[in-house]
DNA sequence: TATTTGTACAACCAAATGGTTGTGTTTATA
DNA sequence: TATAAACACAACCATTTGGTTGTACAAATA
């Protein structure tokens, strides 16, 4: 779990958040996600595909919902969660990052090399 | 933890396996990789920048290294870490394969409405 | 109205996670 | 050669995770 640290005028306010990479390291939450990629469902519908119980379902939508990963609308007595696909950017916005250093890496290499020249 | 099925002749054989999802789900290893992406470094080198024990690192090491999102080459008595961050591009196809199945679930959205004209 | 359906909440559990400290070994270096 | 550096291995610990079962309740439905 990421705690980041607030500096606050009367002292330190230390708030524990899920983040969107927690949300998609489970591969049963992976499984949820790309079904509701598809369109929004309700937990029964979810758990319909799964060799698990709902409530096991049910805690795995909590931990998406906790990290921002879905949203949840009661319409009756049903809980429709749809996806919130955006979120994902912030995993993709982090492996460009990865990879661009990866890159400027060989790139330092290359000057490296000319300089020897 | 991700656990494989695989049929086999003579019955049943269960393989746990690390994945890049988990390698990437801990706030630190994702310091770690970036770290990593600029360049090799030993463990001592990694620990540096951490308010942590070398044990605590060293453990962190050895997730990445099972997840295969690194390798490990002795030098003496060095430990040299280098990042294989094509190991990344599973991530970034299991966000494209949501996005597109997003985006389709609008397509979808327009067949109907083209139908019900 | 009686029953089924969709869900919440709580207790419980084993295993994994993320950290610690302590000890020992090999490899450089002063 | 003595010491320091880089590391492995093990034991330990608290918390989190990912699952279970049981109970209860409100909303549809027969």
């Amino acid at each position: 779990m990421v705690v980041f640290i607030f500096e606050q005028p009367f002292g330190c306010i230390m708030i524990e958040r899920r983040d969107i990479f927690q949300a998609i390291s489970d591969p049963t939450r992976r499984v949820i996600i790309h079904k509701l990629a598809q369109g929004p469902l309700n937990i029964a519908q979810i758990v319909e595909d799964f060799d698990m119980s709902r409530q096991a379902i049910a805690k795995h939508i909590k931990v998406l919902k906790e990290c921002g990963m879905i949203s949840i609308t009661q319409q009756g007595r049903e809980q429709v969660c749809e996806a919130k696909i955006d979120q994902l950017d912030e995993v993709v916005d982090w492996v460009t990052k990865s990879r661009t250093l990866w890159n400027q890496r060989f790139e330092k290499l290359d000057q490296f090399l000319q300089n020897s020249k």
